[in-house]
DNA sequence: ACAGTGGTTGACAACGTTGTCCGGCACTGC
DNA sequence: GCAGTGCCGGACAACGTTGTCAACCACTGT
């Protein structure tokens, strides 16, 4: 900027008017700067304006895979948010690993970003404690933050949309119905065993859950270990669409009575199509960040918890009979 | 940090010493600095190490969207590189326009990104030369950059592909294969009509080829136009994708002879299962990466130009007979 | 002719960090 | 006791920008 300033013969705080469109600039004077930022290719170092201003105009987010379906159509949302804001996106995947969760959080707010969105691996949230006392407000998604910390929360409705799904397992007649979730300790993973086992009530069996990791062998040990059974399952709940997709891939194209959670692209193509329960990503990342985006207008009344509404999607595998 | 000096009772740079973990600092003062830190939950502001540095340890990635699978798990790939390098990514979609690829790309240089990542949509990057002049390396992915920049460029072998997809359904006994292409002014679906067409050589009609952007509406109209044609295609080559997938739904099942450019997820579940040239998305973002943080770390030689090699995938619907 | 006015422009400090350089202190060897 | 030698700590400037404030200029109205 000194040397726009001295290329123009005018003062620096002249240069820094016209770069941001400030008012008392002569126009005769502001196109020779402009000519001289053209000429010498200058861009305003953005670093050396956060420091004079506070405001980086940028986002955190932290997911858990930026390439996974689901995350990637959030990722999407928010980024389109921020834009319309003007801000950038700073995202990055925590790998379900609290202690780079918290690592990227950390590089996040050293680099001052405006706010945050985080989807948490870890369980507890205590070290952004300093962070929102600073002021950067952060949005929880698709799971609570630790306890102890009340901040903004975006929800889907896991357990109403896992006993919408169980509900219409029994309503096409099934009564052993599987549920393959992943691991207990995620928070989604919970809520939807406990739909499925609020709406199964006494028909509940433990022998037909079972909750691990989506691998290709855990599926297929579950589900070999559950058809091995008295009375085998009729029907199978998958509890996210990595699980659908794999389990799918087990049953390798043997037709099975199956809702899964979660949309996933392509389902309607399969034979038979898949039923789901569809969350929105999308309108997910939207409601965050939009969220975001009010705090960061000021908006500071008490934490909110917003709990968006999950759909069954009809086609086919779930309409099965037994 | 001037409040954590103070806190601990010692100077301002003895404070950065510690925070950089920089010698010549007594053990007990060090961890009386430390305690500080802790106490009034201190983190080193960025903005102004960058504006000292000169380095931000933030590379930015411009793709067409990041929910796209294809550009989800490059950017994925490159974020996994980054963070091997203790670097954070700004990501951004430029949805296929020139002027927000290159107000984003000014974005992420005005924040003095250490490096850029591009998958372009535009077809000029001169705006790129002063940046470029001031020592940003940038490298672009899967397109090249427009005339006039020789830059470090990593594209897959789309014309190799296609040719290589086409041949396989020669063999196969087809003569009127069609050819679904994105909008010719993209670079990958030029190269893949390329490709197409050199490996039909008189077997070519334009009449078979349709190039326009992925929509539902336009596939269907295009197929529709083919097979109404007095000698109708009896195989398909799908130039992407999104248009692999666009005409499987508009085909809603009939099983036709196909071979499309890119996998997918659940191409092996369809029936018949996909078969497709697949390119290796994760390979292409880490191979750019790496090429970026060479330049990074001081490698000035020319630029590189790999080309990364594509594989047919064999599932069934490319072998049909016509 | 002169104060008053409004529109332009410029000098300077400050943001929070790091690099440079210098001062002080304890200890060593004479 | 005194210079020499490390080691540790601190003062200060600089990075590039913006906010504050003051100076300047050309008019205007009296």
């Amino acid at each position: 900027m000194k040397d726009v300033a001295s290329a123009a013969g005018v003062a620096l705080k002249t240069v820094s008017r016209v770069v941001n469109g400030e008012p008392g600039v002569r126009p005769a004077t502001a196109d020779r700067v402009r000519a001289a930022i053209d000429r010498l290719g200058y861009s305003r170092n953005e670093s050396a304006r956060v420091l004079r201003r506070g405001r980086t105009s940028t986002v955190g987010l932290v997911i858990e895979d930026v390439a996974d379906p689901f995350y990637a159509g959030l990722g999407r949302a928010v980024e389109s948010v921020a834009a319309a804001h003007d801000c950038l996106l700073l995202s990055a995947s925590s790998s379900e690993d609290p202690a780079r969760e918290r690592e990227l959080v950390r590089a996040f707010c050293a680099r001052r970003v405006d706010g945050l969105i985080v989807v948490p691996a870890g369980a507890d949230h205590s070290y952004l404690r300093p962070e929102l006392d600073a002021g950067t407000p952060a949005v929880f998604v698709d799971r609570p933050p630790g306890p102890g910390l009340d901040v903004d929360t975006v929800l889907a409705d896991n357990a109403g949309g896992a006993a919408l799904a169980t509900r219409h397992l029994l309503a096409h007649g099934h009564r052993r119905i599987a549920f393959l979730g992943d691991q207990p300790t995620i928070f989604t993973a919970a809520r939807r065993l406990h739909g499925y086992r609020a709406a199964l009530g006494r028909l509940y069996d433990e022998r037909l859950v079972s909750m691990r990791a989506p691998t290709l062998d855990s599926v297929r040990e579950a589900l070999d270990r559950m058809l091995a059974l008295d009375r085998p399952p009729t029907a199978l709940f998958t509890g996210n669409g990595r699980l659908t997709v794999t389990a799918l891939r087990v049953l390798a194209g043997r037709p099975a009575a199956l809702v899964g959670f979660d949309d996933f692209e392509l389902a309607d193509l399969l034979r038979p199509a898949v039923t789901v329960v569809a969350q929105d990503p999308a309108r997910m990342g939207r409601v965050a960040a939009e969220l975001l985006f009010r705090r960061l207008s000021g908006d500071d009344g008490p934490a909110e918890h917003p709990v968006l509404p999950v759909a069954l999607v009809l086609r086919g595998s779930g309409e099965l009979p037994p």
